[in-house]
RNA sequence: GUCCCCAUAGUCUAGAGGUCAGGACGCGGCCCUUUCAAGGCUGAGACACGAGUUCGAUUCUCGUUGGGGGCACCA
C-alpha cells in the first residue's frame, strides 16, 4: 500500500496551537517555556491558544498536579482561549474525557487496514528487548510477530477474550518520512526504522503517540510547538496522521533546557518548577521574559522585553536550535530589573508575604516570642505607611523577594540589636577606629530633642561631629550603622533611623556600647 | 545497536562569503559614596578540530570530536 498524499494546512488557516502538559508533576521550567512560546505565537498571529491536559497515565496523573499546573499558568498570566474552565467547541480538554474519540479513530484504522491486533504479552516483549540489548547491542523495535495473523484467526482470538493491543500497520513500501520543521528545517526519517507502534493498550486506553495525534487532529491544531524530545516521535505521529487521512500540522521543535552542568535540567540542579521560583520571589513578568529569550531572540540586543512586545514580535523562525543552559544568576538580575520598575503599591502588594516574614524573623532574632505569620500579614496592612516608607530603602537592593527578611529584619528588633560578629570585629574593634567615641558622640546628637527626628537633620548633625572628633565620616557612620542595624552592610542608615523610635535607637547604641566596649574595658 | 538533532566567551545570544565578530548576565578596574546596592565609564573573554569549495571562510560541503534526544502496553 502506498502512503496517502498528506496535506498540510493552508497557509491562511487561522492558527490554533496548544500546550499539553501531563499532570504527573509540577509545571517544569521547560514546560513553562513551551507554554510561553505557544501562547506568544497565538497572540502574535491572532490565533487560538488551547490548554489540554494529557492525563492518560492513571498511575502518575493527579488532580493536585492539574491544580498546580493551572495555578502556575495563571500566575504567569498565560491565559488560554480554550481549555479547563474555558469550554470551546472541540472540548473536553482532558484526555481521560475523550476516550470515545480514540475508540472511533481506532475503528477507522481497523476498517481501513491500518491497525491490527497484537497478542504478544508485555512479558514476551520485555524479554525480547532484554535479549536484543544483550546480544545485538540494542533493541531494534517490534519484530512484527502478529502483523500477519489472518483476520479470521485474530477475530476468533479476540472473541475468545485473549488480551491484545492494537498496533499501527506501517506501510512497508513507505518512502522516507519527510516534513519541514519550522525550527529545524527539512527533516527526513527512513520509514524502515519505524516499527509497528502500539496505538491502544490492552486495557483499551490510547498510548501517547496515538492520543496526541487524535486530539491535535480533532482540535484542528495547525502548529505543534513542543520540546525537542519529541522530534524523533514526529515521523511516527505523521504515520498516524496519514493512516487517519488527516492534515498534518506544522511542527516546531524547541531545543532543550539544560542545567549548569550541561545535563538535562532536573531536581538535582535545584529549583526546576514554576512554583518554586514564585516562592523564591521571582516575578512572573521576569520569568516569562527570561524564558522567552532562552531559545528565541528578537534581535540579539533585546534582553528586557515586555509581554506586549513579545506578543507582537514573536515568530517561529527566530527560535534557535541549540540547547540552552538555564542561568539563575541572569534570571535574578532580570528580576531585579523588574522589581525596580515597580511602583510602591505594586511592590507592597507583591512583597507583602516577605515583609511579614521580615517581621517574624526580626522578632525571633531579638528573642521575642514568635509572632504568628498571619498576624504579621495583618500588621503589614495596618501599618501600610511604614512599609511604604521601606520601599525607597530596599527597592534598588533586591533581586528576589526572598532576600527581604534578611535585609530588613533589623527594623523589628525594637530596642535590641543583634550584632554581627564579623562587623563588630572589622568596624567597632578596628585598630585605631575610636568607635566607642564615635558612638557616644552620635548618641548625644540622636538624644537631642531639639533636632528634628528626620533623616537629613540628624545626618547633618552627626556629620558635624567629624571635625571636632577628628574622625573621617566613614569612621563615624560605620560604627553607628553596626550599632543600629547590627551589620556593616545595610540599607541607608539615617533613612532607617528616621523610621525607628528614638528610644529604640538610643537603646541599641547603649546595648552595643555595653556589650562591645564596657565588657572590654573591664577585661583591660 | 539504530535513527535524529546541535556546536560563536563561563552563561544567554546577534551575525554575514570580506565585520574592529555586536549585545546581555557574570567577572576585573575607575567614578559616585558613611556600607551595600543602583547608576555611569571602562577592561579581559568566543567562532570545537581537520580537510575541501573559494581570491577569501567563523559563515558553504564532508569528516572527526564532543554534547543532547528517540527507538516503552511513560508522556
Amino acid at each position: 500500500m502506498t502512503s496517502q498524499p498528506t496535506e498540510n494546512f493552508q497557509t491562511n488557516t487561522p492558527v490554533r496551537v496548544r500546550f499539553a502538559p501531563s499532570p504527573t508533576g509540577r509545571l517544569h521550567i521547560g514546560g513553562a517555556r513551551t507554554a510561553i512560546y505557544n501562547w506568544a505565537f497565538a497572540r502574535a498571529t491572532g490565533g487560538t491558544f488551547i490548554l489540554r491536559i494529557e492525563d492518560t497515565d492513571p498511575e502518575r496523573s493527579t488532580d493536585e498536579n492539574v491544580r498546580i499546573i493551572l495555578d502556575a499558568m495563571r500566575w504567569m498570566e498565560l491565559f488560554w482561549d480554550e481549555g479547563p474552565g474555558v469550554e470551546g467547541s472541540v472540548g473536553p480538554y482532558f484526555q481521560t474525557q475523550r476516550m470515545e474519540s480514540y475508540a472511533l479513530a481506532l475503528d477507522e484504522l481497523r476498517k481501513n487496514g491500518h491497525a491490527y491486533p497484537c497478542f504478544c504479552s508485555k512479558e514476551t516483549l520485555d524479554a525480547k528487548r532484554a535479549e536484543a540489548e544483550r546480544t545485538e547491542g540494542g533493541y531494534a523495535g517490534y519484530d512484527g510477530t502478529c502483523r500477519n495473523i489472518p483476520p479470521e484467526e485474530a477475530a476468533a482470538r479476540i472473541a475468545a477474550g485473549e488480551p491484545h493491543v492494537w498496533r499501527l500497520k506501517v506501510p512497508r513500501d513507505h518512502g522516507p518520512i519527510t516534513f519541514h520543521d519550522a525550527v529545524y528545517g527539512p527533516m527526513s526519517f527512513p520509514a524502515e526504522v519505524m516499527d509497528d507502534m502500539i496505538l491502544v493498550r490492552s486495557d483499551g486506553t490510547p498510548t501517547y503517540n496515538f492520543a496526541v495525534v487524535c486530539d491535535d487532529a480533532n482540535m484542528g491544531i495547525t502548529h505543534v510547538i513542543r520540546g525537542d524530545d519529541h522530534l524523533s516521535n514526529t515521523p511516527r505521529q505523521i504515520l498516524v496522521y496519514e493512516a487517519l487521512g488527516r492534515p498534518i500540522p506544522t511542527f516546531a521543535h524547541l531545543p532543550m533546557i539544560l542545567g549548569p552542568d550541561g545535563k538535562k535540567l532536573s531536581k538535582r540542579h535545584g529549583a526546576t518548577s514554576v512554583e518554586e521560583y514564585r516562592d523564591e520571589g521571582i516575578l512572573p513578568d521576569a520569568l516569562v521574559n527570561f524564558l522567552a529569550l532562552l531559545g528565541w531572540s528578537l534581535d540579539g540586543e533585546t534582553t528586557v522585553i515586555s509581554r506586549e512586545e513579545l506578543c507582537r514580535t514573536f515568530s517561529l523562525d527566530r527560535i534557535n536550535r541549540k540547547d540552552a543552559v538555564f542561568d539563575e544568576t541572569k534570571l535574578a538580575w532580570l528580576n531585579g530589573v523588574y522589581i525596580r520598575q515597580m511602583s510602591v503599591d505594586e511592590w507592597l502588594a507583591a512583597a507583602k508575604p516577605w515583609l511579614a516574614q521580615a517581621q517574624v524573623a526580626g522578632a525571633f532574632e531579638a528573642g521575642e516570642t514568635e509572632i504568628d505569620f498571619n498576624e504579621a500579614l495583618a500588621e503589614v496592612d495596618e501599618n501600610r505607611e511604614f512599609y511604604a516608607a521601606l520601599y525607597p530603602l530596599i527597592i534598588e537592593r533586591l533581586t528576589r523577594f526572598d532576600e527581604i527578611p534578611a535585609k530588613l529584619s533589623y527594623f523589628f528588633w525594637g530596642g535590641d540589636v543583634v550584632l554581627d560578629e564579623a562587623s563588630v570585629k572589622k568596624v567597632l574593634l578596628k585598630e585605631g577606629a575610636r568607635a566607642d567615641e564615635a558612638l557616644r558622640a552620635c548618641r548625644g546628637v540622636l538624644a537631642d530633642e531639639q533636632i528634628a527626628w528626620a533623616c537629613d537633620p540628624l545626618q547633618e548633625a552627626c556629620r558635624a561631629l567629624c571635625e571636632p572628633l577628628g574622625l573621617k565620616a566613614k569612621l563615624l557612620f560605620q560604627p553607628l550603622r553596626v550599632a543600629i542595624c547590627g551589620n556593616m552592610v545595610s540599607p541607608p542608615l539615617f533613612e532607617s533611623i528616621e523610621l525607628m523610635e528614638r528610644a529604640d535607637v538610643l537603646s541599641r547604641i547603649d546595648k552595643t556600647l555595653d556589650r562591645v566596649f564596657h565588657a572590654k574595658k573591664e577585661i583591660v
